[in-house]
DNA sequence: GCAAAAACATTCTCGTCAGTATGTTTCTAG
DNA sequence: CTAGAAACATACTGACGAGAATGTTTTTGC
């Protein structure tokens, strides 16, 4: 499972990393709230023991996963972002960046929005609270990427929608769907798999009319 | 809560309607998950005897929330669709309608979006899996509906999709989100939710290029 | 008006799982 | 080589919830 580093300054950290994948595909497999410490601890091929080593709860590593998913998203759409482009292409390679990561990284996506819901209505600790908030913020402003395109879009006149917000939220339903009815064939290519992501976001941002 | 219908002929089915309900709206207060056999009876002014009185579990009762809530959606849908008109009007009709289903049944689709992993998962019994998969079909039937415009779109040309399967995924993707960011406000007019459905299923529709 | 059946209430059991306590191994510094 | 700390493993507990068992009331057929 794991090549044994030699140079392991933080054996730590690489451990940590491990649990939180193994969460991720566990919140998977099982479903957020079905998923166990005993579960993940069997997918590191490990203990309870473990986990509770490096985690306080099962709450806990929940939020890095989340942290993590929400990481992989910025890393995709920043860069491009930054880029100078006309708005409507540019939101088309966002909208495209944010597929391929739906794919990449399904695990950490699935989990994060199976679980929102979960523990927003939990009655969690203050300090939990607070961090999913904190959370959310981070997603918010994520989302906040694509509005502010979209009123490029509409100040450079290369786009055109009646209410950005509600455009947002249409463009990342689309896009996020994704996590829902895609699935990893292994003898799909990855070609195969940006075509979809592609096809995605082109019909997304180019509508459906002849 | 239930204004007491004096030409009960069926008490029996009104009780296990309103069970129903009371566990939609616990599915979406509380989590599909965390929401308990006891939440729902509190919910009911009442106690779990009666609710498992008059189902045998609590799958059962989310399966029966599922149930209902499809043939929410078909009820709105399909008198649109059997309706003679150009494929492009259709489609924006039968996403609007379907926008609007969202909003007003929105425990119950709530409910069965959150739901589906989880006991999609589960170890149930065979009879639970055969229900299970059942509903799906009928999801899938549903969402068949809307291909089936976008196949005929293609052919009569007034739309125009690299991919069929695909857009219909974006489309349901982006209209469905509403159950996560809609939120009811009691001050907000039934006009101005249609306003947002109207808006919602023209902006997928069109696409967003000027 | 009266059985008996349906509708509902109350109490208990039993399994599950997050979290804890404590034991054991592996690393690291001196 | 060795003490102590970090990284794990193992065994346990305590709480909670689904569903069953059982008791009570209300409805309905005759």
């Amino acid at each position: 499972m794991n090549a044994r580093d030699p140079k392991l300054s933080q054996r730590k950290v690489g451990s940590r990393q491990q649990i939180i994948e193994a969460a991720a595909v566990c919140f998977m497999k099982y479903g957020v709230e079905k998923a166990t410490m005993d579960h993940m601890a069997r997918e590191l091929g490990s203990t309870k023991g473990r986990v509770y080593h490096h985690f306080g709860s099962k709450n806990e590593i929940y939020f890095a996963v989340y942290r993590e998913a929400m990481q992989f998203c910025f890393d995709a759409v920043l860069p491009i972002v930054d880029q100078p482009m006309p708005s409507d292409k540019k939101l088309l390679e966002m909208a495209c960046a944010h597929a391929r990561v739906m794919m990449d990284t399904l695990p950490f996506q699935r989990s994060i929005r199976q679980g929102v819901n979960y523990y927003l209505h939990a009655n969690e600790t203050r300090t939990d609270r607070e961090v999913l908030t904190e959370l959310i913020t981070r997603r918010n402003d994520y989302e906040d990427l694509f509005r502010k395109v979209l009123q490029e879009g509409l100040a450079d006149g290369t786009l055109s929608v009646p209410d950005v917000a509600i455009a947002g939220r249409a463009i990342l339903g689309a896009l996020n769907s994704l996590v829902d009815w895609y699935r990893i064939r292994p003898e799909q290519s990855r070609s195969e798999q940006m075509r979809i992501a592609d096809t995605l976001a082109t019909t997304i941002v180019r509508g459906l009319l002849a």
